[in-house]
DNA sequence: CGAGTGCTTGAATCCGGTCAATATGGGTGG
DNA sequence: CCACCCATATTGACCGGATTCAAGCACTCG
């Protein structure tokens, strides 16, 4: 039986990243929402657009952190590497999401602690670390919302940290998988599609495990009816099922 | 062969930490270190302090969020509990460093979402949560300061997933053993020696493995002459084969 | 000095990793 | 449009590190 895959390219066209766009992007991002219109054609004319292709690198862990990123359209992959070749993914961010600041002081010492890949096609507004940071500095509202984005993102590595420590391969597994259809699936009306690339490999970085055993363990959740997967398509059927066996205990 | 103990118990005087202590206190912090005297004093006004015994809890994991704590003398605990029953040590923090402070707008939805448990005797510096906000949105170099804080704090956890998810027990614990050392231990002429209590089950809820493994490897390193341990003692003897081992590579 | 808590050590078990062989599907070029 | 090719996914068998269960030890405190 051939399986009919749910995919559609989406071609990104680059004039849907221009600058006229680009106010409307700024005025729906969460940390610049606050701003009135005026400030935010300011801060508008300090940032630069740069379309990626999928694999394209952003930056690469160990270099120099000089500006900060936004991305408009597209997806992006954060990943560490170890000395042993193992890569640990970080996580997937979507249009609104910042990725690759630095608050520190001090501008010579700041090095990137991951690598960002493009994953699909994207268009990323980019600024430089000063105006990032005067911008900050000027707009207390700006700050503070950022500390509240810092603060969720620590949450979400806490409860990773503790669930590596505490639970199952199944139950991570269960949780990535949860986490991800959450944050970046789209609702059809057979479940929650994640309609991006999505490797086994990807999957067990995130979880921490080996792609083997992610291929194992998926193949039981498509056995028990609580996913459809394709070659770079996954549809969570049963969302609620998912969670219980990813027991998420907020 | 006795084993002698190099711990001494120290005893807090209360007053040590009585009211004109805490102008020096809260100019020694880093997110207070820029604020002229006038400002810092009004600031001192808001914080009021609260004394807290070996194994009190501060705060539980699920409470609602109401003030912002700054240890001035002792040292907390942070923890996580599982539905399972099993705790995950987030951090051991120190004097300076601040807990449970929330940055959400939202004030009706927010929780702690770990415990806070007094390890040694502490005197702790508390604020309202509106207030210390007022501070921060007022004082943008404070706002910094903290994302500054949070960011380092991010990198921390990053790099416990990675380790989690690619390192061995061994490594895992050594990396512990040479943090905790750097963060809070002493220097002395045998070693760095670490004098809270730091039992072998905190020791595993670090590393997210068991009592018995840690304690399976901590002899493992006493035999290579690593380290020294007594009851609620334990001196690092030789730092630099320590983070060989835990190969830090930063 | 006895009780209790935390530490140490042993032996058996098991989950998940490793290595390896096979299958599958999507993209490409003839 | 079809056949080939390659990357990814799947599945199996084996192995080993770490947990679990359990027993004995040592330090501290009442």
């Amino acid at each position: 039986m051939r399986q009919e895959s749910p995919l559609k390219k989406e071609s990104i066209s680059v004039e849907s990243c221009s600058y006229d766009h680009r106010l409307n992007i700024l005025h729906g991002l969460p940390f610049y929402s606050m701003l009135d219109h005026h400030s935010l054609q300011a801060i508008n004319s300090s940032y630069s657009e740069h379309g990626y292709q999928p694999g394209e690198t952003i930056y690469l862990s160990g270099k120099k952190s000089t500006r900060f990123y936004v991305i408009a359209i597209g997806k992006v992959k954060l990943l560490e590497h170890t000395s042993s070749g193992h890569n640990v993914l970080l996580d997937i961010l979507g249009p609104g999401e910042f990725l690759g600041g630095s608050w520190t002081e001090d501008q010579t010492t700041h090095f990137h602690s991951e690598t960002a890949i493009a994953l699909t096609q994207c268009c990323i507004l980019e600024i430089d670390r000063s105006d990032f940071k005067d911008i900050a500095s000027k707009h207390a509202a700006v700050a503070m919302k950022f500390l509240e984005i810092l603060e969720s993102r620590m949450r979400m590595l806490q409860t990773r940290v503790k669930m590596q420590a505490t639970a199952s391969v199944e139950r991570r597994l269960a949780f990535t998988i949860y986490k991800f259809a959450d944050k970046l699936g789209k609702p059809t009306k057979n479940g929650v599609l994640i309609q991006f690339p999505f490797s086994r490999a990807d999957l067990a970085e995130f979880s921490g495990t080996t792609p083997e055993t992610a291929s194992r363990i998926v193949s039981q959740f498509k056995k028990k009816g609580l996913l459809e997967t394709g070659r770079q398509w996954m549809t969570v059927k049963d969302v609620l099922r998912l969670s219980a066996i990813a027991e998420i205990d907020e």
